[in-house]
DNA sequence: GTCCAGGAGCCAT
DNA sequence: ATGGCTCATGGA
């Protein structure tokens, strides 16, 4: 790695990841991870149960963990800093729409989650806005969770809650986490997870039909959900969620609003997009969302 | 009050 | 195959 290591300061620990083109605030905060708060002029979460504190600096981003040390390949792994994102972007076709997002939104990425993480965090999105999204998750790792070392001055963090945690907590309890009718969901796949009946790391080695079946087969978990724990955590950029903004979007853009029904948006989005077909749904969904740019330096 | 949110499952045509 | 309804809950 090709990172600097800094002088420490109070058992806090920086480091400088030279990473050129990388928006930090639009991927932590693109609806692709729930976890990250702003406080302190950094985004802090936790990566592997431990908390880690994100900004950008001019030479890349600079980032500091609390003293039981995380590994800081785990953390370039999971902001996936040594992804090639403007050959990425090279490979997206030349289509106006497309290419207008990634102006407005250029260093946008998409980061390796965790796939029990991704898993719920998406289960739990079913009709719900972002932000609640967002206070759920806070609120399964306040109860669930454990304490994570969190340096002095900023909040205290708790890790999202494991399997097991969830399935020993039942489901009553879940739903009285304001999760409504995804707490059976949730519930059942905490279930399957703790009792060793399916292994989401393992759907990183599957190929990509095979691993969306395999998540497809929990209740609760169709083609969009199975494709943003794809997409987000089990390695397979051809993955392409379509919620109801990019659907809109698509209708809009490339189908002059017509009533194209999904799987036939899904399969246009598929030849059209190319490998790394989830990153372009990345950028769409974004400037879907806020149409007006983040001037933010590169 | 009303509409809608990073959906999925079920049932009636 | 396709369209409509329901599931909870809260923000806009």
């Amino acid at each position: 790695m090709t990172d600097l290591p800094l002088p420490s300061q109070t058992g806090i620990r920086k480091r400088l990841f030279r990473a050129t083109h990388y928006a930090l605030e639009a991927t932590l905060n693109s609806g692709q991870a729930f976890g990250w708060n702003y406080s302190q002029d950094a985004w802090c979460g936790a990566i592997d149960n431990h908390w880690v504190g994100l900004r950008r600096s001019s030479a890349g981003l600079l980032v500091q963990v609390a003293h039981p040390h995380v590994a800081w390949a785990r953390i370039a792994d999971y902001l996936q800093t040594d992804f090639d994102l403007p050959a990425a972007l090279r490979t997206f076709p030349a289509d106006p729409f497309l290419q207008s997002a990634v102006r407005h939104y250029r260093g946008l990425r998409v980061l390796r989650q965790d796939p029990w993480i991704c898993l719920a965090s998406f289960l739990l999105s079913a009709t719900k806005q972002i932000v609640q999204i967002r206070q759920v998750y806070q609120e399964l790792c306040n109860r669930f969770g454990l304490p994570v070392a969190t340096p002095p001055g900023h909040p205290q963090l708790f890790s999202f809650p494991t399997p097991q945690s969830l399935a020993a907590a039942g489901e009553a309890e879940l739903r009285s986490c304001r999760m409504g009718f995804r707490a059976r969901y949730l519930h059942a796949a905490a279930q399957r997870l703790a009792d060793g009946s399916l292994d989401l790391l393992h759907l990183r080695r599957l190929p990509l039909q095979e691993a969306r079946r395999q998540l497809m087969a929990l209740p609760g978990v169709g083609r969009k959900i199975a494709d943003c724990v794809l997409l987000f955590s089990c390695d397979q950029p051809r993955a392409f969620p379509i919620d109801v903004w990019i659907a809109r979007t698509l209708r809009a853009h490339y189908f002059n609003d017509r009533s194209i029904p999904l799987p036939q948006l899904q399969v246009f989005a598929e030849q059209h997009f190319g490998p790394h077909a989830g990153l372009a749904q990345q950028y769409l969904f974004h400037y879907a969302r806020k149409p007006e740019p983040l001037m933010q330096p590169l």
